[in-house]
DNA sequence: GCGACAG
DNA sequence: ATCTTGTCGC
């Protein structure tokens, strides 16, 4: 495809940045995000995008789950070399371009990405899926297994489907999310395109388990193939 | 200076 | 994320 490309492109100008200039990408693209309200149906289809490593090297998935058949319809994966180290506030310029590369080979049409990572839950409200939804102009939302930035307001119920927010100063940027009965929770935030109401619907709408399907299947996948 | 710190 | 065995709990 002619957009992907121009995606990849992108996604290389941001691994190739030195931090301060990455600190300076984020804090010009908070303001490029718009957090508009997304039509939450019962047959969107969800890309799940998540990333293993192997030495240094990074093995990226992409899955198209579809909410109404529980299944998913079709995958995609990248393997490639990443240059820019873990350095916690800037996990997008590590792994933007292997996210970008696994989408090579998605043919299928999908609403909604969910990204393994925090959305505006971050320090600048430039989290990994900020980055991701701004070069693919796609509803896009974050959902972490632990936390990155952020103070949770308030007890955090038992139940599936109760959350407390995560916030800064008077802020709320994001939610610490219940997705089973006495599970740790996960955390939630918005990336772009998306309000944080939407996002939480969807994630408990494809949680059968504590981590929401698509990013479990991506996570699977992706750790398959981190061995061969 | 000290602690925190997505994957 | 990854390195790693057995083990507690639903």
């Amino acid at each position: 495809m002619e957009k992907y490309e121009f995606f990849y492109q992108e996604a290389i100008k941001l691994e190739l940045m030195s931090v301060s200039e990455a600190k300076e990408f984020q804090n010009n693209l908070r303001n490029m995000l718009n957090f508009c309200n997304f039509d939450v149906s019962n047959d969107i289809k969800i890309l799940g995008l998540d990333v293993s490593y192997k030495n240094n090297l990074a093995k990226a998935s992409a899955v198209v789950f579809s909410l109404k058949y529980k299944e998913v319809l079709q995958t995609s994966i990248s393997r490639c070399a990443v240059r820019f180290p873990y350095i916690p506030g800037f996990l997008a310029f590590r792994e933007v371009k292997p996210l970008i590369a696994a989408l090579r080979d998605i043919t299928v049409d999908f609403d909604v990405v969910m990204v393994d990572g925090q959305g505006i839950a971050h320090p600048r409200r430039a989290g990994l899926a900020c980055h991701i939804g701004y070069i693919l102009k796609k509803p896009t939302f974050g959902c972490a297994k632990s936390r990155l930035f952020g103070k949770e307001l308030g007890e955090l119920g038992p139940k599936k489907g109760s959350f407390a927010r995560l916030v800064d100063k008077n802020e709320t940027i994001g939610v610490v999310l219940r997705t089973q009965d006495n599970v740790s929770p996960v955390y939630v935030s918005v990336g772009n395109m998306i309000n944080l109401t939407n996002a939480i619907e969807i994630t408990l709408k494809c949680s059968f388990s504590r981590i929401p399907e698509p990013l479990k299947i991506a996570d699977k996948l992706s750790k398959i193939m981190a061995e061969a």
